[in-house]
RNA sequence: GGCCAGUUCGUCUAACGGUUAGGACUCAAGAUUUUCAUUCUUGCAAUAGGGGUUCGAUUCCCCUACUGGCUACCA
């Protein structure tokens, strides 16, 4: 049998930022695509009009660019309107704003077919309905019993459907739930689920408001005429599943039904919920990839924004819900792409864990060469006010490298490179300071100014000789030169730190201590 | 409330009927070191509970509990 070439989709609607659960559903899709050698899409499924934000759509491409997560078809970034079909667009446009005629001709069909019908409540009625049924403690189902009631084209004949239709446009098309069946599905992750038609409602297929398709349909129209084959989306769509198969089911595409991933959602670090925009600021960390600014001027961090780089944020959301099945942790996305299938993706939800995200980039900061994390500092320092020679920032990067994660880190740990030390530590001050501390720095002068080369090694081998030659306390001594050149207890060896200096800096440092300590 | 899905160390997870239940993050201890950090070594720590099936259950089945999702003319 001849595979059909893999397709698959991410489709997001432009209601706000994409947050990082949004982000791994559009990774594992662009993962599976990439393995299997077939296409991801990008869609636009703006069909709500009322929840719809401006500027979304914009983050949301931006966003996957940024991962690197970069889609062959469909909505691009740069925003341009690709509305007519192309080689590479072959199914444009690619906005459900864009195809709106599109959609209707397929709910006049169902309706044509009996799979639907046209329904004339009020919005203000079901409501009442809803809360009455909730004050009882039960639910309020839109189920055959209902529809039975209530006026629709189901129990009106066709001239009074036509008639009220052009009298008003208080009317929705909705989907007429077969009864008595139960329909068996598969998941990619799950297996085979079943569920009765009995439990479900007669969806609205057909918006009065805004005279727009709702979600279920435009999705699965676009689904088939994008010739989809796998629909990886996020487990909160589980419950509307039978609904896609029995809409397959009704358009007669049975054959042409992709096949559906549920992915586990991504839960909050800790406490109860789904992973939700504003745990973020809450815990600390971002939920989003980039910073984003909502309509009445709020701002929420993203990973960007807080140092995180692209390939760590990328690493750290693919092993939330999925693994490798080996102990390998670090993945690029190359390697991702190899080691990637859906029968590794976990059931259950997973609880997102801050402390691991940093560790990760702190891996990928390790990785970087000095000279690129130089790139990133630089900037940082000129905002301090500092202006120093590359060599030297350089060399502070490879002493500091492996003790920060994130490269904003760098300054709190190694302003003194920069800066010489206006107070001293109290404590190293009780520790090493004696009656014979000024003589030993003046000593120490004397012997670090003959130093010729000045090199870390050669400050190293002569301080421990003339510690030797006069017997004097090697921890005694390093500390006390630390407490004058740094002024704190902390940081790489002594010898490193002065090399760094230059020994005009150094040596300034001690006499100053001299006089300040 | 109803429907669906899930449940292994605190967290992310491995083990697809037979393991001293493994790894990673965090934490703790030790070694190295002039300090701090790195590095290395070690340690703490889990199969939700109860029934089955089986020679044998983390693994298969049932019940309970708990968790999550959905229950809009939102996606």
């Amino acid at each position: 049998m001849q595979e059909k070439k893999v397709r698959v989709r991410f489709a997001p609607s432009p209601t706000g930022p994409l947050h990082m659960g949004g982000v791994r559903t559009a990774l594992f899709n662009y993962l599976f695509a990439k393995k299997h050698n077939g296409t991801f899409v990008l869609r636009i499924e703006d069909t709500d009009t009322r929840r719809f934000v401006p500027g979304a759509e914009a983050y949301i491409t931006e966003a996957l660019d940024w991962c690197g997560i970069f889609p062959q078809e469909g909505v691009l970034p740069g925003g341009q309107v690709v509305s007519t079909p192309s080689e590479q667009h072959p199914f444009a446009p690619y906005r459900q704003s864009e195809r709106k005629e599109l959609y209707k001709e397929y709910a006049l069909r169902l309706v044509a077919q009996g799979n639907a019908y046209y329904a004339f409540d009020t919005q203000e009625a079901l409501d009442r309905l809803r809360s009455e049924a909730e004050q009882r403690g039960e639910a309020f189902v839109y189920d055959s019993q209902f529809r039975e009631k209530t006026a629709n084209s189901l129990n009106m004949t066709a001239e009074e459907t036509a008639e009220k239709i052009k009298k008003s446009d208080n009317w929705v098309i909705r989907f007429h739930i077969p009864e008595g069946k139960t329909v068996v599905m598969n998941d990619l992750i799950r297996g085979e689920i079943q569920i009765k038609t009995a439990t479900l409602d007669d969806k609205v297929l057909w918006k009065a408001h805004d005279g727009l398709p709702t979600y279920h349909l435009a999705n699965i129209v676009d689904d088939y005429l994008m010739q989809i084959t796998h629909v990886i989306r996020g487990e909160e769509w589980l419950p509307s599943l039978p609904l896609h198969y029995l809409l397959y089911d009704a358009f007669g595409w049975q054959e042409q039904r992709p096949q559906f991933a549920h992915v586990p959602l991504l839960l909050k670090p800790s406490g109860k919920g789904k992973l939700s925009k504003r745990d973020g600021d809450k815990m600390g960390f971002p939920v989003f990839p980039l910073e984003w600014t909502d309509p009445q001027g709020e701002k929420a961090t993203g990973y960007r924004e807080s140092g995180y780089f692209p390939e760590a944020f990328v690493n750290l959301i693919a092993l939330l819900g999925w693994n490798p099945g080996t102990e390998q942790e670090i993945f690029s996305l190359e390697e991702l792409v190899q080691a990637f299938s859906l029968e590794r993706v976990l059931k259950s939800g997973a609880r997102f864990n801050p402390e691991k995200a940093r560790w990760f980039n702190e891996q990928y900061l390790r990785k970087r060469f000095p000279a690129q994390l130089m790139e990133l500092f630089i900037p940082i320092l000129k905002e301090k006010g500092i202006e120093a020679d590359t060599e030297k920032v350089e060399k502070v990067i490879s002493l500091m490298k492996n003790r920060v994660a994130f490269v904003h880190e760098f300054w709190d740990l190694s302003y003194y490179f920069f800066i010489p030390p206006s107070e001293y530590d109290e404590g190293m001050k009780k520790k090493f300071y004696t009656a014979e501390t000024p003589q030993l720095i003046r000593q120490a002068i004397d012997v670090l100014a003959l130093c010729a080369s000045f090199e870390a090694t050669d400050i190293g081998n002569t301080l421990t000789h003339w510690i030797k030659e006069k017997q004097l306390k090697m921890g005694q001594v390093m500390n006390t030169l630390r407490l004058c050149i740094v002024g704190k207890p902390t940081g790489p060896g002594v010898a490193e730190i002065m090399d760094v200096l230059g020994k005009k800096d150094t040596l300034d440092r001690l006499t100053r201590a001299l006089t300040q300590l």
